[in-house]
DNA sequence: TTCCTTTAGTAATACGTATAACTAACCCAA
DNA sequence: TTGGGTTAGTTATACGTATTACTAAAGGAA
C-alpha cells in the first residue's frame, strides 16, 4: 500500500513533483473499502450492496480529496468519448460559429462536448480528419467535406462512428449511419436569381469557389438564367474568402466587354469581398452594381447585404440531435436520412 | 485465440455488428509476433531488437488491417492527451475564431489538437471548464476567464496542467505554471480616447460590458477623460453582443440631457450594435455621432469602424508556443510569465 | 567444449475505470 | 441445525497501449 502513496505520477522527468490527481484507489484506501465499491458508489444512484453509511463516507472522502474521474480511463473502459467532432473548412468563416453553437446547445445537455477540426477545405486535411476520427477520439461527427465522398466516408459508419453531413441538397437514403442536413441550395440560388432578374438585371455574374456548396448554387443560378434566355456568367476564384471575392470582382470590373449590373456571390464572404472591391473601384451599391450573397452571416444585416438565410444554428442543433439518437442503443442500424430545413431570401439594400 | 477473433466489440447491444477496429493484438496475431513487438515497431524509428524483415511484415499487416492507434488507450498509458483546450466566452464573437486559428497553426505542427469550450461568460460555466480540465482531457489550456481568479485557477497548475490566460494587462510573475498574453488594454483605450478628444469631442460616452476586459478599457478611458477635464460617462449593458450594444446606445440617445457626440464601445461587437442603433435612429456616422470600437474584428474594416487592433492570431500563436514549451520536460517548473504584444489604432471612417 | 555476446524477440506489468462473478458473515424460518 | 436468503461488500478481469525486464537460440572466441 505504500506503493500507492509514494507514487509520483505523470512524467518521472525532472519536473516539479506535481501532486497526483487522486484516483478511486486513493479514495478506497482512505475510506477503507475496495476500489470497486468506490466505482459503484460514484456511478450508480442506487447501490443495493452498499449501505448509506458507507456510501456517504466514500462520497465525503472523494469530495475531500477533490476526486475527478479520469477521462481517458473512462473512455478506454467504456469505448465512449462523450465527444462530438465538428469538421469544418474554416472556423473564421462566420457561417460556422453559428453552426457550432447550435451543435453545442444540443450536445451539452446530452453530455457531449464538441471538438473543432478545421480542414481549410483541403483534401489532405479532410483525409487527416478521417484518420483522426478512426483513432476513437469522438463518438460522432458533424462535418462539411468539400472533397471526400461517401466511399471514403463509409469507413466511419462501418466502424460505428455516425456521421451527419452538412449538405447542399437532398441525398438518397443509404444503408449506413450517414445522415445529412441541408437546405435546397439550388432552389435557393434559383430564387435569388429570379429576384435579380425581376429587379431588371440582365447581365448577372456569379462568383464561385472551386469546391464545396458553390457548385450546387451555381446550378440553380444557371438554370434560371437559361430559362430566362440569359447567359450564365461564372467567375471562379479559389476559396470562400474575402480576398477571393475581391479578386473575382476585380476581374469582372476589368473586363473589356463591360461589367455586369448584378453580382451573385456563392457565399456571403465572397459577396463581402466583392462589395469591397466595388467600393474601391468607386462604384455605389446597388446603384452602379447590385450584389447578393448566400448564408446570411451576422454581418450581412449590418452591411445591408441581400442574401439567402441558412438557419445555421438550427442545422447544427438538428445535426446534434441526429447524432444523439444514433448513439442510443440500436440507433446505428437505421438507414441514413436526409433532413431538409427551409431557407429564406433576406431582401436588403444591396440589390 | 478464438476469443480474439470472435470478439464483437463496442456495445453488446442489439446493434449491427460494427466490425472491430483492429488492435495491436490483432496485428501481432496476424504477423505471428507479440503485441510488444508491434508496439515497438509502430512507435520507434529504430528498433535494434527487431530485424528489418519482421519490421516490414508488421508494418504491412498493420497497413493491411487499417490499423489506427487507439487514442484513449494511449492517453491512459502515457498520461498525455496531445490536446489543448481553448476556453472562451463565445465562439460567435468574431474576435475568437482568429485566436483559435493562431492557436491551431502552432499547435498542429507540434502534434496537438485544439478543443473549444464555450463558457458564455458565465461563472458556473467557467467552473465547469475547470472541472472538465481536471478530468485530464487536455494537456494545456488557453483561456479567457471573466470571473475566475488565480486562486481558483491555481488548481490546474498544481495538477500539472499549464494555463495561458488571455489577459487585459500585465500580470506579475507567479511561481505557478500560469502564463499570460495580453495587449495593454488600458493604454489602448487611453489612446483611442485621446484620438476622440483630438477630433474635438467633449461628450464621449463609453459602452461597457459587465465583466471581462471592458473594465480595464474603461480605466484607460476614464483616466484620459479626467486628465482632460472631461467627465467619464459610462453605460453598462450585460454582455459582449450586438444586442447589448444597441440597447446601450438607445439609452444614450433617449437621455434628456442631450446625447454624446462620440461613443466608444468596449468591444467591436458592442460598437457594431451601437452603430446599428444610431442608424436606426436616423443618425449618420460620423457626422451626427462618432463611434469607436475595440478588437478590430474582420467586419470592422468593411464597416469603416475606427478601432483598436488586437493581434488575435498572434496572441493565439504565442499562447500555443508558450504551452508547447511548458509541456517540454522540465517546463512546468519555470515561473509564470506575462507576454505583451502591441496594439494598433485603426483609423477609419466612423470617427 | 565452455563461456560470452549478439540477435530477436517475449512476458509481465501498469495506466484508472467499470462490471461480472463471487463470498463471508449474519439472520431467520422450517 | 440446516438451508436459504440477505447484506455488504471483495476479487478478478478487461479495455489497448508502452515499456521494462527478461530469455531462448545462435554464433564466435578461447
Amino acid at each position: 500500500m505504500a506503493t500507492s502513496t509514494t507514487r509520483t505520477k505523470r512524467g518521472k522527468g525532472p519536473d516539479k513533483p506535481a501532486p497526483a490527481r487522486p484516483t478511486q484507489k486513493d479514495i478506497a484506501l482512505a475510506a477503507g473499502v475496495s476500489q470497486a465499491a468506490v466505482s459503484l458508489v460514484l456511478n450508480k444512484a442506487e447501490t443495493p450492496s452498499v449501505p448509506p453509511a458507507t456510501r456517504t463516507r466514500i462520497l465525503e472522502v472523494a469530495e475531500g480529496l477533490g476526486y475527478r474521474p479520469n477521462h481517458p480511463a473512462r473512455m478506454l473502459r467504456s469505448a465512449r468519448t462523450m465527444t462530438f467532432a465538428c469538421v469544418i473548412p474554416d472556423i473564421t468563416n462566420p457561417f460556422y460559429p453559428g453552426l457550432v453553437r447550435g451543435l453545442q446547445t444540443v450536445a451539452a445537455p446530452a453530455g457531449y462536448d464538441v471538438l473543432i477540426f478545421d480542414t481549410d477545405g483541403r483534401p489532405e486535411r479532410e483525409a487527416r480528419a478521417i484518420d483522426w476520427l478512426l483513432q476513437g477520439r469522438a463518438d460522432g461527427v458533424v462535418a462539411t467535406f468539400f472533397h471526400l465522398r461517401v466511399p471514403q466516408l463509409a469507413v466511419l459508419a462501418r466502424k460505428g462512428i455516425p456521421l451527419v453531413r452538412l449538405e447542399s441538397r437532398h441525398k438518397p437514403d443509404g444503408p449506413l449511419a450517414i445522415d445529412s442536413v441541408y437546405i435546397d441550395n439550388a432552389e435557393a440560388a434559383a430564387e435569388m436569381t429570379r429576384l435579380l432578374i425581376a429587379r431588371g438585371h440582365r447581365r448577372i455574374a456569379m462568383i464561385q469557389a472551386e469546391f464545396g456548396p458553390s457548385q450546387r448554387r451555381a446550378q440553380g443560378y444557371g438554370a434560371v438564367m437559361r430559362e430566362a434566355g440569359l447567359v450564365p456568367d461564372f467567375v471562379t476564384d479559389s476559396a470562400y474568402s474575402e480576398e477571393s471575392g475581391a479578386r473575382a470582382m476585380k476581374r469582372l470590373l476589368e473586363r473589356k466587354g463591360g461589367r455586369p449590373t448584378a453580382v451573385f456571390g456563392a457565399s456571403d464572404v465572397l459577396a463581402l469581398g466583392a462589395m469591397e472591391a466595388a467600393r474601391t473601384a468607386g462604384l455605389s451599391i446597388p446603384d452602379d452594381i447590385a450584389i447578393a450573397g448566400f448564408d446570411d452571416i451576422p454581418v450581412a444585416k449590418l452591411l445591408g447585404l441581400t442574401t439567402v438565410r441558412q438557419p445555421e444554428f438550427d442545422l447544427g442543433a438538428l445535426a446534434a440531435e441526429t447524432l444523439v439518437k444514433r448513439l442510443q442503443p440500436g440507433g446505428l442500424g437505421a438507414p441514413g436520412k436526409s433532413h431538409e430545413l427551409k431557407f429564406e431570401i433576406m431582401k436588403r439594400s444591396s440589390v
